[in-house]
DNA sequence: CCCCCTTGAGAAAACCTTTTCCCAAATCGC
DNA sequence: GCGATTTGGGAAAAGGTTTTCTCAAGGGGG
């Protein structure tokens, strides 16, 4: 009944070592070891004896000599160059979580766009035994300002342009834009316009693609794709645009956005103009930045890349490499995902 | 003039150890360790041979083993329950910027809301011989999920709630209201509104504080904050009741907003009225949050955190406190910056 | 010429845990 | 009752580095 022989005395300063609890046992570090992690041969009793006196003395194994022996230090590093993060943190969650889930912590290394910084974060990385390597990025089609090629622990690339032969993960763009072209036809839209960001970002060809096919194979019009910037006031003028000219039958009863901040503002482009949405068109955005989706009126529908799911897999693709499995190099695509809401109208039958 | 014998040959497999270099040295790996760490007497020229032939065999300690005898570890963890990571992800950058330089690595963990989770880290942490801990919330008023109390290394607050006697850093939230506000004064602003987020919010109280003592300290009417949410939504709403009574005399002639998404709100509302921004009516938002701050017509001004700052600061105090330099407990408040855009008009001067 | 001190460098302990090998006692078979 | 096997547990090496201690050789002073 007594309330202080409880579990984890808060000790004091240096923590107790393998050797304290042998000692407090009566027995030797070699048995001791064995006896906390069920190896070798003893009496039940003693082994009951060693861990009841491990956990009243709040034992604790030094990871750093467990590390040191057995050549595995449950360790990774994440390498990212994306500070502004709206990308990265849902990885980087999706990473932490599958492995701390395996008892894996991990390094959280900023590179910035700084050769030097990440030669220096991955010599550290390098330097405290890290089992692997996770190379984050903001962008599908750019490298990490850092070599990763024939270092000593594998390497998976998330979200980042991989080196060659290496093995990578990057959502499906082209399935996404298939899918948020594809919801606009079965809501009966037919003259769909597509409104995107730069030209040099590799991902604004592959949705254009995607958005060109499911039209063609339809044997519907294929607008050409407005190339602009990743932002709100880009939807503003591709509005200008795309609703300018004065027949009102020429304009497009659906744009689909390649992202949420154009789409904010093409939203707020047509009301302005008095086009209702989603009666007169309706509009789908890319990314389902919830903060962003969430605030136009109305709710945005919206293309998820499932980021969180693609750090996920992506750290357990690194752990099953650490593990020794080998892994089929090359780029795995990680499926989209459609998050309705009410930009688009709802389904005819919904 | 080979280009082959440069100092980084990318090694197969194994690393090269400390004893490997002294034994291609002709000397004992005690010798070795001295003559690559600038300790005991040698000949300069022992020294320099050894530290060629360490530079050719690309030979890097083992920090593993390092740590264990030095019982420091240049790790520390930071512990965050900011998924969404709005505020997290520049403090982490500011903390991962102040200890890199200091060749200190940075276990990222995230805790969510979770104790389980926490207790878990923690632990992990623990075990893996963290110099420090630096905690980080998503609220300056809510503790983490964890128990920090009692531990055997020192532990940071920023922006979250610290443990009694603790050190915490947080951002001077009177102090932005204050250069809010007195910024709106400056342009020539008397009645000035207050729309902020919810009450149980802590940061809400104390930026209205300032607000109101600032305002009396000129001698001028001081509104009702009106309090609700952080969103845009909540910033529509505010203007519909600010704006709505007939005497255009009442009406405010500057908004001060609790946060950047509710001048965002702000600002829109006041547009579909016909109010004019920044002629008829100044805005200034909070946070700083740039992707909306620079997307609002017209662009916003804003209060910034400078979080980054603060977790820089961060870093650099639990290193202080690592090395044995005894901290001040308390809150330590960093001072906030303005950002003038456009949306409360420019300086008489200006 | 002897002793003491300095110089240069190596041996060994320490950090903490795991694992292999080994040994003494107990048990079993016959 | 004797040899062979099993049982319970310990000694020691290993992992890579740092640091203290030790020691031999050489130089200088008396």
């Amino acid at each position: 009944m007594s309330a202080d022989a409880e579990p984890a005395p808060v000790s004091a300063k240096p923590p107790v070592t393998l050797r304290e609890v042998a000692a407090a046992a009566g027995v030797s570090v070699a048995t001791a070891s064995k006896a906390l992690n069920g190896q070798g041969r003893m009496t039940a009793e003693t082994r009951e004896r060693i861990r009841e006196t491990a956990r009243l003395l709040g034992f604790r194994p030094n990871s750093l000599a467990q590390s040191l022996l057995r050549k595995r230090s449950f360790t990774v590093g994440l390498l990212t160059n994306d500070t502004y993060g709206r990308f990265s943190l849902p990885l980087m969650a999706g990473v932490s979580d599958a492995l701390v889930d395996n008892g894996v912590s991990v390094f959280l290394c900023n590179v910035e766009d700084d050769t030097r910084l990440g030669q220096l974060h991955v010599e550290a990385m390098l330097d405290k035994r890290v089992d692997g390597i996770i190379a984050t990025g903001k962008r599908i089609d750019r490298h990490l300002p850092v070599d990763l090629s024939n270092l000593r622990v594998p390497v998976v690339y998330a979200f980042t342009q991989p080196d060659p032969g290496a093995v990578g993960l990057v959502s499906d763009d082209a399935g996404g834009a298939r899918l948020a072209v594809e919801h606009l036809l079965r809501l009966g839209r037919r003259r769909i316009a597509h409104v995107s960001g730069p030209e040099s970002f590799a991902v604004v060809h592959t949705r254009a693609q995607a958005y060109r096919d499911v039209l063609e194979e339809h044997g519907l019009p294929v607008g050409e794709p407005l190339l602009g910037q990743w932002s709100e006031a880009w939807g503003h003028d591709a509005v200008a645009k795309l609703f300018g000219k004065a027949g009102r039958e020429g304009w497009p009863d659906a744009v689909f956005c390649g992202n949420d901040q154009i789409a904010r503002g093409v939203i707020d482009a047509l009301r302005e103009r008095g086009i209702r949405v989603p009666d007169d068109v309706g509009v789908i955005g890319f990314d389902n930045w919830e903060i962003v989706a969430e605030a136009t009126r109305p709710p945005l529908t919206s293309v998820d890349m499932n980021l969180s799911t693609l750090g996920r897999e992506a750290g357990l693709a690194l752990l099953s490499l650490v593990g020794g499995q080998p892994a089929a190099p090359g780029i795995r695509k990680l499926p989209c995902r459609l998050v309705v809401r009410q930009s688009c109208g709802r389904p005819p039958g919904g």
